[in-house]
DNA sequence: TGTACATCAGTGAACGCGCGTTCACTGATGTAC
DNA sequence: TGTACATCAGTGAACGCGCGTTCACTGATGTAC
C-alpha cells in the first residue's frame, strides 16, 4: 500500500545510514541488500522502490557519508588545538573497534580501488580531506602544509588498517600508540 | 589419472603462486576458486586435490607470500641505503599499479580484519616487517627504532592505499611523492 | 467538501546466476610381492 | 626384473546456497474533478 510522503523519505535516509554503516563494518561485498533492509526493519523486495542498484545505493551512501564526515570537521578545520585532538582521537582503540561510524578511508579504502563507481566520490571526499587537515598548518603559517596533511592521513589511515588488521591486542595498541606519538607535533 | 610427484608439488606451487597474486589484485571474495585453477591451467574440480577448502589456500597462500616477501628484505635489513631504496621504490606508480606482486598490508590489510582465519598469519608478518623496518635505525643508534618503523610503515600503507583508490592521476602521484618526500630521512 | 481513480511503498515468492564444494569416472604412477 | 593392484590428480557434470533482481499483488495516500 502507498505511504505518506514524509514516511517514504524517513525510510530512505534509514536505508542510507544503515548501509553506510554495514559497509564500513564488513565491505561492499560482505553486506547483502536483504541485511541492509532487514536493518532498517523492511523487506527486501521495496528496496527497488528506494534505488535502482545496489551499486546505486554504494554510491549515494558513500557520498552521504562523506558528506556527514567534512561537515562534522568544520570546527577543526579553523583550530590547531582542535585538529590535533581529532588526530588524538582517531587513533584510538574506540574508533578501531567501531568502524561503522568511522572514518570511510580506513573503513573502505582499499575496497573502493576495486569499485570503478565508487572512485569519484571517494576522490571528492579524500581530496576535501586534505584540504581540511592542511587548513590548521596555513592558518600557522607552517610551510608545505598539503605535504603535512598527505603525511598525518596517510599515517592515520595505515596505522589504523594495521591496528584493526592485526590479532595481537599489545602489537595493535603499539601501533596506535605509537603513530599517536608522531603525530602529537 | 594419477600424475608423478614433483608434477604435483609443481603444480601445488603454481596454484598457491597464481593465488597470492590474484588475491593481491581483487581481494579473499573477490576471486573465485575456478579463476584460480584457470590461471594455473587446470579445472576446478581438481582444486580439493590439493587444499582443503578455499579457506585453507587463503592461509597458505599468505603465509607463502610473507615467507617471500621477508626473504627479499634481508639486505634491506641490514643496510640504512638499501632500506631507504626501499621505501622510495615502494612508494611509485610501478608498486602502485602492480598491487599483484606487492606489498601485502596495502593489498590486503583492510580485508583481513574481516577474515578471522588469515589474522593469525597476517600478524606474524606485520610483527617481521617491523622488526625488519627497525633494524636499520637500531644498528644507526637511533632511538625509538620501533617507533620510527611502526611510523615508516603506516604512512607507507596508508599512502598506497589511498593512492590506488583515488581517480584523479595528479592527486594519486602527489600523494606519492609527498610520502616519499617526508620519510626521505 | 466529496467522489473516483491513479499512484506507489510494502510484501514475499520466484528468477537466473555464480559460488564453494562433491561426485563418479579415468588411467598413469607408485608399491608390494 | 616383472606382474598385480592400490593410489590419486585430473575432468566436467551436478549439488545446494545465497546473492541481486523482478514480479504480481495489496491497499492507503495523493490527485483530479
Amino acid at each position: 500500500m502507498r505511504y505518506p510522503a514524509e514516511e517514504t523519505a524517513e525510510k530512505h535516509r534509514q536505508i542510507l545510514e544503515q548501509a553506510s554503516a554495514l559497509f564500513r563494518e564488513r565491505g561492499f561485498s560482505g553486506v547483502s541488500v536483504s541485511e541492509i533492509m532487514k536493518a532498517t526493519g523492511l523487506t527486501h523486495g521495496t528496496f527497488y522502490h528506494h534505488f535502482d542498484s545496489k551499486d546505486a545505493l554504494i554510491a549515494q551512501s558513500l557520498g552521504d557519508a562523506s558528506g556527514k564526515a567534512l561537515a562534522s570537521m568544520e570546527d577543526a578545520k579553523a583550530s590547531t588545538e582542535l585538529m590535533q585532538q581529532y588526530i588524538q582521537e582517531y587513533l584510538t582503540t574506540a574508533h578501531r573497534d567501531n568502524c561503522g561510524v568511522g572514518c570511510l578511508m580506513s573503513a573502505l579504502g582499499s575496497e573502493v580501488a576495486r569499485e570503478p563507481s565508487v572512485r569519484p566520490t571517494f576522490t571528492r571526499h579524500v581530496k576535501a580531506m586534505i584540504e581540511i587537515m592542511a587548513e590548521p598548518f596555513k592558518t600557522a603559517k607552517k610551510r608545505n602544509a598539503r605535504r603535512r596533511a598527505i603525511h598525518h592521513m596517510s599515517t592515520m589511515v595505515g596505522a589504523m588498517i594495521l591496528a584493526r588488521a592485526v590479532d595481537d591486542p599489545a602489537l595493535s595498541e603499539e601501533i596506535l600508540r605509537e603513530a599517536r606519538t608522531v603525530l602529537a607535533d
